[in-house]
DNA sequence: CTCGTTATATCGCGATACGATATAAATGAA
DNA sequence: TTCATTTATATCGTATCGCGATATAACGAG
């Protein structure tokens, strides 16, 4: 592995703010529909489960956290009336969470912002991560 | 602007899921060179910085956070010898921060781990965003 | 049935970022 | 000059978050 310049620490930093700005407009459109942005990324992640409402463990894997920290964002969103929890049939260890429509109805919303913002970026980022590959 | 599908909420995750993984590798090398994840982005941006040691107020542009919050930042890092901070001759409030020799060391360590992984995922990310444009 | 494993939950902690506010220095108008 | 305004950094208290350690409950192998 080459030595790092001047340009690579550059190339690095340029990146890390990029993904910023977009972390931060994320915030920003989360805290504006009267969401915390851990709450936000949480029903994303439960809306694009492929096989219908996950379970506390595999949210807590598609979020990156551990399954306890997973706990108390869904206890916050329950408290909030935005998810509800199921047991498993099969398995009653396991609990499964699914959005309310109240949940929907905000995520419908702050998606398309989202989805509009990436198509904002995309050529930034893009462009940022070409020195890596 | 076209109504959300299923696919669309997936696209967001996904792409949302590929950041995460990303940032707790980051979190992860950070915390084994013994650094904060903040503190390493710190050290980062300072060396980033292109007219040398920035200012607390252009430190926090660069990582999106308030002119306040990077100065609790610096706190910890000056508690730790990782930055000095040092008056600027001409306009006695600001203060611009350098780093120190350990904390170069640790930045290149770092960096080098955090080029090879972007080297490793740009693909992905890529793929990601194409249907975001 | 017992033991080990797995899934979820609880508790206390440290780090972070914020709003509100404070201090100090620079700037500008009269 | 004088003094009000603006700018840059700092301080204080607060809330959220994710973690480690631990607890509880249910599953599964033998």
């Amino acid at each position: 592995m080459a030595a790092l310049t001047q340009a690579d620490y550059r190339q690095l930093a340029a990146f890390r703010h990029a993904l910023r700005r977009f972390l931060a407009f994320s915030e920003q459109a989360a805290e504006a529909a009267g969401l915390t942005p851990q709450q936000h990324q949480a029903l994303l992640a439960i809306k694009g489960m492929e096989d219908g409402p996950p379970t506390i463990g595999a949210l807590a894997e598609q979020l990156c956290i551990r399954p306890h920290s997973a706990v108390g964002l869904i206890d916050r969103l329950a408290a909030r009336d935005l998810v509800t929890r199921a047991e498993d049939r099969a398995d009653r260890r396991q609990v499964h969470v699914a959005l309310t429509a109240a949940a929907e109805a905000m995520l419908e919303v702050l998606s398309a912002a989202h989805r509009a913002e990436l198509e904002r970026i995309a050529p930034t980022l893009r462009a940022l991560l070409t020195p890596f590959g």
